[in-house]
DNA sequence: CGGCATCCAAACGGATACTG
DNA sequence: CAGTATCCGTTTGGATGCCG
């Protein structure tokens, strides 16, 4: 793999290798990925569930995001040939080990959004990072 | 969000409040910012050498993500009052701690990729997820 | 039920020009 | 040197309508 090298030290950056991490955050770090490979990571669910199971999505960005997780092997799509068309998704064992993955990054989120939050509300304040917030005022 | 409800199985789903990891992969998801956070673990930059460490970066968004990592407590800027001015920018400790957590993601993106691409090689076969590619003949 | 195709608004992001 | 401001193309993603 030669990618990550040590972690601890001062690793020189990584320009050469960025190429996986940045086609995986192009992957995962959209609206929606990770939310349906949580929910399917219950269990194989059908299209609807799915769809009932994330509230804000919309048909075009399920449908679109299932086939790209198909498409990359984190799950299977399973079409049942009956008069009620039936379809279902599954994780494999790739798209688990993705979820555990992303666990460690919600772990870490978990860990330090407090931090993050209080960082950004001082930052307000003291008007660091001000772009175009309207500032209460 | 409350999308992700309980998750039965071995691996047990996060909180059931999934906006600490949508929130942080909002801001580490997008172009830069990794690059950047990489860049930066090895030790203090200027601006312009920064810049010169990421080839494709426009000022634009080397500023923009600089300021939004600020604004998060990632890093700090370090304005010098000097005749030909001179910023630096640092890590913190909180942004090296998800330099460690990004690396843990660049591990399973490097232990993956491979199958991943094979996966999506051979769903391009089968014409898997097509949606509007060309495909050759 | 499980999609696909189209339209359209907002966000993302690059190129350029200008400033302190 | 270290930005800021503007323009503009590209991408994302929601809403809608149709179809097997």
């Amino acid at each position: 793999m030669a990618a990550v090298r040590q972690i601890a030290g001062p690793c020189q950056a990584w320009p050469e290798d960025s190429a996986f991490i940045r086609e995986v955050l192009d992957r995962i770090g959209d609206k929606w990925t990770m939310l349906i490979v949580s929910t399917l990571d219950a269990g194989p669910l059908r299209y609807s569930d799915v769809q009932a199971s994330i509230p804000g999505i919309s048909q075009r960005m399920l449908t679109q995001t299932l086939k790209h997780l198909e498409r990359d092997g984190m799950l299977v799509r399973t079409a049942y040939p009956e008069v009620p068309p039936r379809v279902e998704y599954e994780l494999t064992e790739l798209g688990r080990s993705l979820m555990e993955a992303v666990m460690a990054m919600a772990a870490w989120a978990a860990a330090h959004h407090r931090e993050i939050a209080a960082n950004r509300a001082a930052s307000e304040l003291t008007g660091v990072g001000r772009s175009k917030a309207p500032a209460g005022s």
